[in-house]
DNA sequence: GCTCGGTTGTTCAAATTGGAACCACCGTTC
DNA sequence: GAACGGTGGTTCCAATTTGAACAACCGAGC
């Protein structure tokens, strides 16, 4: 076993930036998306994909794999949803084992409530905080990083 | 209330591709450091603060502070690698509340096998994946955003 | 010396998460 | 048309995380 490449000093102040925004900005958006519409970061994320989805429906798997989360995790957000009233689940005429979740009217108002605010703190947080360069530098490399995690885990 | 200004292509592909990344890589380190050492990735980062602390030790607030995680977390946490035998706690003389993590010479160890790994990792997930200019944006990017976070927050 | 506001770390309860186990079911194959 | 490997979702369990409550203590100011 040889020597590891250690990181150098800028390998390490982007890696190091890189945990330290991501933890501070995913707190800061989701205590903000709790105090203004009561909805964790992960909720709205669900509420997002539903709204943009064709019907407002998609299938539990389907949805847990845009979303990066287990099954197990996404099941027990649906129902919390369910409770609020701002999803429902129907079940899949095709497949019986199949479910759909379904974003409802309540669900997408919600979310029309919710995303000014939210989309104002990401602007803040990160959009606007970069220069339009910069930011076009950050999309192109972490598509990149994510491309290849995609491709590797499942 | 006017009509927030939405995301546009570019900023919401940088915007997701951030989110992406972030949770596919930390997932990522976090299971490769278990597999492999044993230790979670918040634990990880624990022994290398330790490590590079003088002494090897720190107060417990300044810990939890330098790992953007709170006071019960680190807590647990630390109770974690204490039972492990990676850290051990020691009250402090001037101050009867006070607390120190040290880093035992078992701790010290652990850390200094599951480095290069870790590395390697963090290197093909991340640093080796972008081209040196890329890597330097995306730095003073995430530092400054970073920065604004830290400041607004605490 | 005493009081009072702020600190330090732990404990507690509640929420969330992921993986494993599980059940029912699909579609293909022989 | 029966067997079977693979899917789709839920449920269960253990681990983790956070904020609030708490107990004890520090130190400045009177």
């Amino acid at each position: 076993m040889s020597e590891p490449r250690w990181l150098d000093a800028q390998e390490m102040r982007a890696w190091r930036s890189f945990l330290t925004a991501s933890s501070l900005l995913d707190r800061s958006i989701d205590q903000q998306l709790k105090e203004s519409a009561g909805l964790s970061h992960p909720q709205y994320e669900i509420l997002v994909r539903l709204a943009d989805a064709p019907g407002g429906e998609l299938r539990m798997t389907e949805l847990a794999d845009a979303l990066l989360t287990s099954k197990s995790g996404l099941s027990y957000q649906v129902t919390q949803l369910e409770r609020a009233g701002l999803v429902r689940r129907r079940s899949c005429p095709t497949d019986v084992r199949g479910v759909y979740a379904v974003l409802t009217a309540e669900g997408r108002e919600a979310l029309r409530r919710a995303a000014p605010g939210h989309v104002a703190l990401v602007r803040e947080l990160l959009i606007d905080v970069l220069a339009p360069e910069q930011l076009a530098v950050l999309a192109d490399a972490l598509d990149e990083v994510g491309r290849r995690l995609g491709a590797k885990g499942p």
